[in-house]
Formats: C-alpha cells, structure tokens, sequence
DNA sequence: AACAGCGGCAACCGCAGTTTC
DNA sequence: GGAAACTGCGGTTGCCGCTGT
C-alpha cells in the first residue's frame, strides 16, 4: 500500500468547507499524524470543530475527524481484505445497499470509507463481471450501462429466459431507514452488551459503528417495548450473514417472480420500530 | 525512455440529522 | 419553536503509481 501521508504532500490551499483562511488541505504530513494521534489520545474523541485550534493543527475540524477515523485510530485494520471479509461485504451490501458505515460496523478494523472504496474498485465489478447488477444483487438485465462481455452474455441470456420484462425484477433494496435509524451524537449511547439506552425522549438501542460512532435504532418511549431491541437487530444480521436461507430463498423468488413479496430485512425492521409499519 | 491511460485510495464536499441555546 | 452549531454519512474528486504501448 502506497504510504498514505507522505506519498502526496502537494498543499492545496482553502477548503471550502472551511471558514478559516490558511487552513490546509490535502494530504496529511507525518507531523500532523502525530500531532493529531497524541491530541486524541490525550484528550479523547470528538470537539472535532475546535480540536484543530486546541491541538495546534491548520486543518478543519472535518478534516481531523476523517483521518482519525480512517487512518490514525488504533483499532483500524489495515491491510487487503481477506475472503471472509470480501463475502461479509457482499452479503451486507445486498442487505443495506450502500450504507457503508453500517456495513464497517460490522467488520471489524474496517472504516466505511475503506469498504466503499473497496466496493466501487473491487466488488462492484467483479460482480458486474460475473453477470450481476452490483446494486440490486441480481442477475443483470441486458442493459447498455453494464458492458459485458461474452462469457456474461450466457448468464444475461438465462435470466431473460426466466423473463424478460425487467420490471418483473425489483431492486432489492431496503427502504430508507433514515426515520428509524439515527445517528447519536451525544456520546451517552454506547454499548453492543446494553440492550436499553435512555435519553430524554427516547429508548435506544444500539449496534456498534466501527467509526467509533454509535448508530442507533430508536423507537418511541414505550413500555410495551420491552424487548432487546439490538438483539433483534444484531441477530437478524447475523442470521443473514451465516445462513443460505436468504440467497435461496431469493432465488427462487426472482424464478417465480414475486421476489418483491420477500422483505426480510423491513420483515425485521419493523419488529424494531413497529410504527413504520403505518407509515 | 517517454508518454498515456487506468486503477486504487485518501481526502474533500455537500447535505441531512441531531444537539444546543 | 426556531436558529445556529456540530457531527456523521455517502458521493465524488483528484493525485499517485502502475502498466501497456
């Protein structure tokens, strides 16, 4: 892996992003590596907008952010991705679509922004190769945007036998979760173990973001919501990591056709935040 | 050896959600 | 309740190195 810091150390000048005249962009140079890393260490994460100032960094407090998260943390793995992780990837993807920093949430050592990349550079065309849309996890329709080549034109030529009519084939992807799944910033809701987290206004529960941050599932105050909301969600995750039952199971829907019928995922999600289900 | 094209990846940008006042 | 500030996410950009010609 080319080094990350040192390889491209042309300064750009202002962000945009960034207020302040004279704050660096580009690159990150070793001495700020090092200047950041013993800040965090030192003072712990977040205050990212007035990190910089307090650390002596001329860099936005996004910029500081970012490459803690994806560089400096000590827990970020660095490293090809093993099989294992490329299939997680795979299966996680079909499932989320492309919610990187919940698919990072569950590998380990891996930052969203290195799974996207990862999936944009790799997967989605090697999935492409093989005949498969990237974005929906099914056979491709003959489509102008995917080139393919000869030894794909077979596996084209076999689902439009199933049938052709492409409307037939819905995308797999999971409707919008941003109503039901909310991003914490208060620090105060943490734990994979915790089942129920409580702030003012809501019952939370959580499944850990490998980003550090904590993506959390909320559900109105409810006392008849009694159960283990992160269990529900982490062990329906897994089951769909570990298991076949999915792919067969959609399988044999795209054959019949009715593979919109087939939610799983909104199946789950709404065992977890039952008021979409009025929606 | 020089150049062009491409791939990989770190970093940036804009937006949306949440929190604070 | 509304505005401002803060934070995080996903899409995109652009640089560098590699490879082919």
């Amino acid at each position: 892996m080319r080094s990350p810091s040192s390889s491209r150390n042309k300064v750009v000048n202002v962000t945009p992003c960034c207020t302040k005249i004279g704050l660096k962009k580009g690159p990150w140079t070793p001495e700020e590596d090092e200047i950041l890393t013993n800040y965090v260490s030192k003072e712990g994460e977040g205050r990212w907008r007035t990190l910089p100032k307090k650390a002596g960094l001329f860099r936005c407090g996004k910029s500081c952010r970012l490459r803690w998260m994806n560089y400096l943390r000590p827990s970020v793995k660095r490293g090809h991705i093993s099989p294992d992780e490329e299939d997680l990837i795979l299966r996680l993807h079909r499932l989320l679509g492309n919610r990187w920093s919940l698919i990072a949430g569950r590998i380990p050592g891996r930052t969203d922004n290195e799974i996207k990349n990862y999936w944009n550079t790799h997967l989605s065309k090697k999935l492409i190769s093989q005949g498969i849309d990237p974005r929906t996890h099914k056979p491709l329709i003959l489509n102008p945007n995917y080139p393919i080549d000869d030894n794909n034109k077979k596996a084209n030529n076999e689902i439009n036998t199933i049938d052709p009519n492409p409307i037939n084939y819905i995308p797999f992807q999971m409707e919008e979760p941003s109503r039901s799944i909310n991003n914490n910033h208060s620090g105060e809701i943490t734990s994979l173990d915790g089942c129920q987290h409580h702030n003012s206004n809501a019952m939370f529960a959580s499944y850990g973001d490998d980003d550090g941050m904590n993506v959390v599932v909320s559900t109105e105050r409810d006392d008849e919501m009694n159960f283990c909301v992160d269990d529900v969600f982490s062990s329906f995750l897994n089951s769909l990591i570990n298991e076949d039952m999915f792919i067969n199971c959609q399988n044999q829907q795209i054959i019949n056709g009715t593979l919109q019928d087939f939610d799983p995922f909104m199946a789950s999600f709404d065992q977890i935040n039952p008021k979409r289900m009025d929606e």
